[in-house]
DNA sequence: GTCTATATGGTGATAGAC
DNA sequence: GTCTATCACCATATAGAC
């Protein structure tokens, strides 16, 4: 508030945002909750701005349409989460083995779907109701990430560290949904999230009976 | 169409249902695929018109709102579901182990999930949208479900039939995560139903790595 | 950058004819 | 039972003041 009328745009530094970038990244967080929330169509403009402490006409300064809004909101949950993944991978030893390696994939999955919180969740929740152009390039970024996946279980599989009656496409899918689902559940003053990555490391390699 | 305008309410019987009761069925059949699809607010009353082969008003005699037509496709889904599964595990034999009752639990989960299809995917998709009254009276029933499934895993932990360091709220939510996921992703013409049943069982059961 | 005011169109629900 | 017509409301998006 109160900013002088004319100043020099601002060179961007990681410390300081312009007041715009402030308020960007305040629509875009309210839109991702309200959108996980109440749905693609059960969203109006008005309460995003409203979360945003803003007027309903004042968010099209940085969105032109609730489209390319959600379409923002979408971006940041699935590059965040598949980032924060490959990342993880990249980042262990050139020995490290598959078997730990698909240990390492699923915590690292686990950690940035409750890290990305709201915006992890309006990609699960809303892509559907979303409109097919948005859908459309969206779900081929999710299938390239789960195409990861399939690729880290062939090579598991291929060194012989999987049970070799493992439909791997079937496995994969089964893992990204159990992993998913804690999005539904999972509340920050519970569980340590590396506690339940532990114990969802220890569900998918050896299951739930004794032997 | 053409039936005679004047007639004696018919005995129900099962397998002569009145034209009203065939038009409702209808109406729900369209309302839960097109609520699972487009979520609670972006699902129109002139939309399952249209689905159920009718003009918007003509919704209104089987069902007084949007509301309570909502509730009767949530209904539909978790009780289908949870008696089917109920009564797969009332039909074993009093001498079944804790360990094949699970088994027999994940398959008749996965099949009534999948069979129960549009009204079961609404349950998943649209409980968070819906209006605050019909969420709370749903989710007591969902939860109600999921307390069976505890109790299911507790007797077979007290029986030693479990890996001892198993959380069994997380194993609850886990397995159910993994399961309803088929939702999102089976398709009718791919592998068998019976198929996916003994793969996730056997990843619940002992997991994907070897030993 | 943010506001207020408003245009244009779609929504749930009702009334009454048939 | 189903239709047509319609009401009252709320949505997205735009225009222009500040």
């Amino acid at each position: 508030m109160n900013t002088p009328t004319l100043r020099k745009p601002r060179r961007r530094t990681a410390e300081k945002q312009t007041k715009a970038e402030i308020s960007r990244e305040r629509v875009l967080a309210a839109a991702a909750r309200i959108f996980s929330d109440r749905g693609y169509a059960g969203t109006t403009m008005r309460a995003i701005a409203d979360g945003a402490n803003l007027q309903a006409g004042s968010l099209y300064y940085y969105y032109p349409s609730k489209e390319l809004l959600i379409e923002a909101v979408l971006d940041m949950g699935i590059h965040g989460v598949s980032a924060s993944v490959y990342s993880a991978i990249a980042g262990l030893p050139p020995s490290t083995t598959y078997a730990d390696r698909i240990r390492a994939a699923i915590s690292a999955h686990l950690k940035s779907i409750l890290e990305f919180g709201d915006y992890a969740l309006a990609s699960r929740r809303v892509l559907g109701q979303v409109p097919v152009e948005v859908r459309r390039k969206h779900v081929v970024r999710r299938d390239a990430y789960g195409d990861f996946w399939v690729r880290l279980l062939e090579s598991a599989h291929g060194a012989g560290e999987l049970r070799s009656d493992v439909d791997l496409k079937l496995a994969r899918t089964f893992i990204l949904g159990a992993l998913n689902s804690a999005l539904e559940w999972y509340r920050p003053n519970g569980m340590p999230i590396d506690e339940v990555a532990a114990q969802f490391t220890a569900l998918i390699a050896d299951g739930i009976f004794r032997r």
